[in-house]
DNA sequence: TCTTAATTACGAAAATATTCGTAGAAAGAT
DNA sequence: ATCTTTCTACGAATATTTTCGTAATTAAGA
């Protein structure tokens, strides 16, 4: 899972990426069922969103049997990482704290969560020492 | 400032808004310029941007002078509350928790950015009571 | 006044992303 | 064996975003 000189995928490929990591290996069909789920999307257009994905290499595709079987070929985390420091510049100008103070505004946080991010955060500071 | 029905700026105007919230009101000139420190952008490139700003109500204009006089009509934080929202689901499938996480883990923060945070947490503890 | 430089308006080209139609091959059903 | 369905490949239409050229106008300088 290698991705070094992958292309980041647009926002379409993205939402088929998300279906692969959720659901592991996929054919077009079932892809392209879960999108329909949401919205109506033609199967030729998924088909053709897979196919350039594995020009790019974000996915793998196994092409043994007739109906092609696809996986991703980009780690999530990876991926994540790499989305969230474009959008870091771009939309909070690099700071991460900026963003992580709107992210805990604004949103619902659990208990067990907050406990989660306060452990994160020990981490972190033990190992500023 | 109330922007309930404007649309997301793009990549490249949300470029722009930026240098006007970090500078104020500006000319397309001076906006030109200051893109011109980081990569080559043709004039009336920049021109054209903000004239489809101003017709999305992205920013204001003073057309007193010939010389027209740019700001921000919408506000930093609602906008990166919004286009915050839309990466958390594409990206995180929604879950803030997993993004603060990354943010967190993946960039370099410093103790009193951490103790911001810690009493933000302590905020939302004692609210959740 | 005449020339030059700076500015706006506008249309359209270029680049990128998304959607879809059609053809042909493969598999399954009758 | 023939018909029907499902699948892939591929090109092209559509939509969106970005870039730029040209013309007209205004202001400033010689």
């Amino acid at each position: 899972m290698n991705n070094s000189k992958v292309p980041q995928p647009t926002d379409s490929e993205l939402e088929i990426l998300q279906l692969l990591w959720q659901n592991g290996e996929c054919t077009v069909r079932q892809i392209n069922d879960l999108l329909n789920e949401k919205r109506e999307v033609g199967y030729t257009t998924t088909l053709k969103l897979m196919q350039i994905m594995l020009e790019k290499q974000l996915v793998n595709r196994n092409a043994n049997q007739r109906t092609h079987i696809y996986s991703a070929a980009v780690s999530e985390g990876a991926t994540q990482k790499k989305l969230l420091q474009k959008f870091l510049d771009s939309t909070f100008r690099g700071s991460s704290m900026k963003l992580v103070m709107q992210a805990l505004g604004n949103h619902e946080t659990t208990k067990e969560e907050l406990e989660e991010i306060k452990d994160l955060i020990k981490k972190i500071e033990t190992e500023q020492q």
